[in-house]
Parts: structure tokens; sequence; C-alpha cells
DNA sequence: AGGTTGACTCAACGAGCGTAGAGCGAAATG
DNA sequence: CATTTCGCTCTACGCTCGTTGAGTCAACCT
């Protein structure tokens, strides 16, 4: 690879990071084209050469998390939801929680977060039984909604405090709860 | 009471009606004086005027869900966050919306949640049992915010199928779960 | 009836934003 | 070495926003 094609890659993580940061710590309004240059240490007018548009930016900074559902009976499944919460890293990656901080007054970020709830949803929905599999998996996936919500977005002190088996202790009983329909 | 008087009472009221529906719809940010006042059928600097900037008439529209945990055991617990999940009307008040719509977005509506977040932890915490209530009460909170979440801002498929009784039929051993703490 | 209050509008300012186009200077190319 | 390419900056446009102060007219007081 060139000097130039080298350096021009480097610049674009640099922004592509800054956008990352900014996005996931004010949400995209509150985060303008001139602070993410800034941060990158770069001229305003680079970022939209570079990006298009500010919207554009946001697309290319903002990566779903696409939380795959190994096969496994519910137990596994639960086992998998707790272990997601990004907990164990220490965080989830800043591209996720950019989108999660917009997902409520950004129209495009809220459309994605339902794409990948939903897709969560259905995946969770097959590897539970029951007639009402659905709800149910709509349930879990919001209760992991919730709870990353709290944790990481609005830094609770009281989640905060927690450690992440204390968490995973507290919260296991009630997805298995959920997970298994009832008898009767 | 004067004409005058109460003509501006009502101008008062049309505004802060206008200033929820679009601060609920839309977040803060979003939001623009000049749209409430169209909405309202006002000039912008009446707004003004009454209101003395954009953020006092946030603060002024957005009230907070006081949440009253009365006394009982933990199972009449359970049933009162169930209970105030807001489904039973059909909606929560829009001025609750509103605040939720922007707490990840909005400093002020930020803090604002996490204070009314906390003192619902508190109470929840004070009619549970065990060691570690306090956590416990957190994640019982944090786990209505997410389905409240899912359910009213991001308008979830999922869960906007569902009826009350089917969320609460499937909620309510998941709460009771965490609820009662586990023997042993 | 005349003067005063106050609800409300009009017009405009200043700031910050996303964005566009021209230009510069170093790396790549022949 | 001459020329082209291109990463990057500079400057500025146009727009929308929150906000302000002067002005208008009907309701109120005496």
């Amino acid at each position: 690879m060139t000097e130039r094609a080298e350096r021009r890659r480097r610049t674009e993580r640099r922004i592509l990071e800054a956008a990352r940061k900014l996005f996931a710590d004010l949400g995209f309004e509150r985060t303008t084209i001139r602070a993410v240059a800034k941060a990158a240490e770069v001229d305003p007018a680079l970022v939209m050469q570079y990006f298009g548009s500010k919207q554009d930016l946001f697309s290319a900074a903002v990566t779903v998390a696409p939380a795959p559902v190994a096969k496994g009976d519910a137990d596994d499944l639960v086992e998998q939801l707790i272990g997601s919460l990004g907990l164990k890293m220490g965080e989830l990656p800043q591209s996720s929680l950019a989108m999660m901080r917009s997902m409520l007054t950004h129209p495009e970020a809220g459309a994605s977060a339902r794409a990948v709830l939903s897709r969560q949803i259905h995946q969770v929905g097959e590897s539970i039984p029951g007639d009402d599999a659905r709800l149910r998996a709509a349930l879990m996936t919001t209760i992991m909604l919730g709870v990353t919500v709290g944790h990481q977005l609005l830094e609770l002190d009281e989640l905060r405090e927690a450690s992440q088996a204390d968490i995973a202790r507290v919260l296991r009983p009630a997805l298995r709860a959920i997970a298994h329909p009832q008898a009767g």
C-alpha cells in the first residue's frame, strides 16, 4: 500500500473513532461535524468529503450488534442473553452505544434499533417453547434492553455498583421464568 | 376571573399541550419553538414570553411520574409495577413520554430520569427482603423501563400486538423471581 | 371617556449548523 | 524532472434556530 493510501485510511479511521465516541456520548443531534473534525484533528470539510453527509457518517460509524443466538435449549439462551449484556468486557462497542443513544430521538437510529430488536426477538422466539413464544421473546429482549439502557446509558449508580456476577445471578431466574412456560 | 386572565390561561395551556406532544414525539432537540407555536396557533415570541426559554418550556411541559409505591408485600409490589406500565389507560401521560423520549440525549431529561428511577429503586428496595434488595430493586425497575421503552417509544410490534393481560401474565413470574430471594 | 394594562404579533438579530467549491502542497507517476 | 493525482485546508454560503424589543389592539380600571 502506498503512503498516501495508508495515510488516508488512518485519517478515515480517526474520524470514525471520533464520530463513534461523540455519537455514543451525545447522540446524533448534539454531535456536530465540526466537533468530530476537531476531535480527529481534521478540517470539517474533510469529514464531508469522506463520508458525504452527517447522516452518512452516522450510518458508517454506527453498526448494529448482530447478537447471534446459537442453538441450544432455553437455559443456554438465557446464559447467552446475560452474557450479551456486555458487562464482561467492561463495555459494549461504542458503535452499538451510539445507535442506542439516538434510538429514541433519531428516526434512522430508531428504525435500526427496531430492526435489530425484532431480529433478536425472532431468534429468541425460536429457541423457547410455548405458543406465546413470540411475546415471551419480546419481553426477554426488552428486559435486556432496559438493563443495558439503565446501566450503560443512564449509568444508574445502583447498577454500576453491582458486579456482573451479581447482576447475572439476580437476572437469571427472571429470564428463566419467562423462557419456561409455566405448567398448566 | 377576568376575561383576559381566562384567555391567557387557555393560551398557556394550548402551548403546553402542543409542547408536550411535540417533545414526546420528537424529543427536545428536534422540537422547535416555532413548531410548538404553530401547533398552538400562536406567535413564537409569545412562547418565549410565557416560558422564558426553550429549556424552561421543556421543564414546564415535562413532569415526572411520581410512581408512588404503596406499602404491601413483595407480590403486591409486583402487581403495582405491572399496573404502572400504563397499559391500562392505553397510554402514559404525554409529559412522562416526553421525558423518557429525551432522557438519553438531553442532559436535563437524563438527570430527571435518573432521579425518578433512583427514587423508585429506593422505594422498591424497601418493599422486598434480602440483603441485595437494592440491586434487585434496580433490576426490577430497569426491567419496567425496558418494557416501557420498547412498547411506548420504540413501538415494537411484538409488544403492541399483545394485550395488557398477556404482558402482565408473562412478566409477573419474572418480577416475582427477582422480588423473592431464592432460598439458599 | 380617557388612560393604563397586558395579551399578542411583527420583524429582525446573531449564532451555529451542514455543506460546497476553490485552492495548496506533497506524494505518486511517467 | 515535469506532470498528474489527491489528501487536506480555507473560506464562505444559506438556512434554521432561539431569542429580543418595539409595536398593536382590545380588555380593564377609575
